[in-house]
DNA sequence: AAAATTAATATGTACCTACATAAAAATGTC
DNA sequence: GACATTTTTATGTAGGTACATATTAATTTT
């Protein structure tokens, strides 16, 4: 009989989330120290605190330092999304990408998105217009804010090839990024380029990254009709 | 002099990722073994692997046992968004919380709702509408319905009392959930419960949780024209 | 009794060792 | 040479020890 399987952490976290759900652990309830939870499964303390801290990322109990492990009472519903370059998702979803550039322009960025960076005083950035499709229909219309201060080398890039999308993706990393859902009614404009009846109801993904304090891009996307974002397992 | 203060993870994490940002170790490169990382930076292979855990759980390299670990070439803005029960969002804004009940009905189950449970044989569910108020402004109108198989008890509560959004936070905790967002134009029902223009567009949540195998709750929550929703720090 | 100080305690982290596991690389077989 | 098998290797994980740190609880001081 082999009953010698050494415990492993994921089965201590899976006994003690069972446990939370039978009501063994009932909300607010502090759990035994991880100590002693560790000598009753039979195990050593870093399995179970390994343990414990997934499931405090996960948002069912809550640790702290002397205080001990408690149950969550309200616990929160956390998602994670995924949000890769938009060709990748594209081809990801078996369609055929393309992408057309529509505007590059050097100007004055108005104050909504100096706001976004949280800065206060106006500056020159490069302003991008540009539509993604998926099978040769309107996927994604993007209207971008790139920062030359911390990015000149944009001004060289030949936006009609390659989408600032993909290429500060791939050259650009960010140490800071916010990220924002929201839903408009089409405008004349939104509506003419996502080939969408005026007023439909859109998706919009807001993005705004920094390197250090120095803003690098803020863009708006704007999802054609149907489009639906799925929270990673 | 000092020089004796021991690296933790996060010192090495923090190592790693300015190695990333700067191009040290570029995208697709293949960085060093942990112990080579360890002993370059005088910490222990543990300690350089609790790093790596972060850096790859937030998206920014990529590990694989024997491959080695290689910073992505396609970096995903991962965002993750906690969605508490709606009583604590409005009163974690400042706002006076109010709820209604609209409508509580045992019916059958639409396909579509069986649907979202994966599930192909119709039932019978309770369905229940209730709005949502943020300082007597309507914040949010949910369409649930609640498999009474697995939750028989909410016949029991007095939902014009206690919204079944918080009863189930509280009293049934969940093993799986499903969470995606999309936006929708207000139709006669939406626009009259949230005073909106019918037509105006509207952000929506539809969370479907299961325990185990069985369903317990999907719900679509359609929330007031101005919505956002924000990413965690 | 109120305030400040000290002790106790549960989690957090670092180090080291040993072994598990998956996947690539090398080797052997037909 | 194509395919199956073995070896090698980098990450994954468990165990154990020691000490750090944040809080709560207890104690002393004013």
């Amino acid at each position: 009989m082999n009953e010698e399987t050494r415990l492993s952490w994921t089965d201590v976290r899976d006994e003690v989330r069972a446990r939370i759900l039978n009501r063994t652990y009932a909300p607010g309830d502090r759990l035994p120290r991880d100590e002693d939870i560790a000598s009753e499964l039979g195990c050593a303390r870093t399995t179970v605190h390994r343990a414990m801290q997934d499931l405090s990322l996960a948002g069912l109990v809550e640790r702290k330092r002397k205080g001990g492990t408690h149950v969550r009472t309200d616990p929160v519903t956390r998602a994670t999304f995924d949000i890769p370059i938009t060709r990748r998702e594209v081809e990801q979803r078996g369609s055929k990408y393309n992408y057309q550039l529509i505007s590059r322009n050097f100007e004055a960025s108005p104050i909504s998105i100096m706001a976004r960076f949280g800065l206060q005083t106006v500056a020159d950035m490069l302003h991008v217009k540009a539509l993604h499709l998926a099978d040769n229909r309107p996927y994604i219309l993007e209207d971008r804010w790139i920062d030359t201060r911390s990015t000149p080398e944009i001004l060289e890039v030949d936006l009609t090839r390659e989408s600032a999308n993909e290429w500060l993706v791939r050259n650009k990393p960010y140490s800071r990024v916010d990220v924002r859902f929201s839903a408009i009614n089409a405008d004349g404009e939104n509506a003419d380029y996502l080939e969408a009846p005026t007023g439909s109801a859109l998706f919009v993904i807001e993005r705004t990254t920094w390197i250090g304090p120095s803003p690098i891009t803020t863009v708006q996307s704007v999802a054609a009709p149907g489009y639906q974002l799925v929270a990673q397992g």
